[in-house]
DNA sequence: TTATAACTTGAAGATTTCTTCAAGTTATAA
DNA sequence: TTATAACTTGAAGAAATCTTCAAGTTATAA
């Protein structure tokens, strides 16, 4: 009944496997946010979104909470955080500058 | 026609989203290692090995190198220690929310 | 009450990823 | 030369994940 923990290290790094989850956990560092304001900015459907953000609340990476007639999504922790910066620094020292991804990933990190 | 970045990223955490790999990772952060002794430590079919090993090595994760009959696997960065270590706390964090909520559940459950 | 905005959900087909198998290398031992 | 150990590879069916659609909530406005 135990889940062995290299198996459950594996479903958290796959479960930041997604380009809109990525973009999610990103947007909600810097502070709480309703669906609405995720909508904006990530260029997806909203039952998609809805998806994703189901995916991320069940892993326990995101709490969701009603106001009014709006859903507001935190990160669960701040360690979150963390994690997407060690992705960076990896992708920094992996990427053999494949169409300026580097370039990309320098800038992103001084924006935060 | 360029990869956006949190795709890159999603890509990575992805990579690293598989026990076996996980497993890989973490028995290489003490040294490079010959794929026998990782044999030795994973439990998993030589051939389902040398695929997951494929999957690191396409990532840019690990590198191999021949040493007569055997093949040695070496971390490509030392970064990815980092990765698994911010792992490592996120899955504290969440677990412990986890089992906080179940205490709750319980108790919960006991009062009525 | 009715309508609408803001989200979520279940289901289903499409796409990816996994595991396993059979076959193929490369290096060394007999 | 032949055999064997140590790995890798391509292919294929099984399993998991994705995207999208239709339908369903919940809260508020008309």
């Amino acid at each position: 009944m135990s889940v062995p923990l290299y198996q459950a290290k594996a479903e958290l790094f796959r479960t930041l496997g997604h380009p809109v989850r990525i973009r999610v956990l990103e947007l909600l560092q810097d502070g709480p946010k309703p669906v609405s304001a995720l909508l904006l900015e990530i260029d997806v459907e909203a039952s998609n979104l809805s998806q994703q953000l189901a995916v991320l609340r069940r892993a326990g990476l995101v709490e969701s909470t009603r106001d009014g007639a709006s859903v507001m999504y935190t990160l669960s922790t701040p360690d979150v955080a963390d994690l997407l910066a060690a992705g960076r620094r990896i992708l920094g020292s992996v990427l053999a500058d494949r169409d300026g991804l580097l370039v990309q990933l320098q800038a992103d990190g001084r924006g935060r």
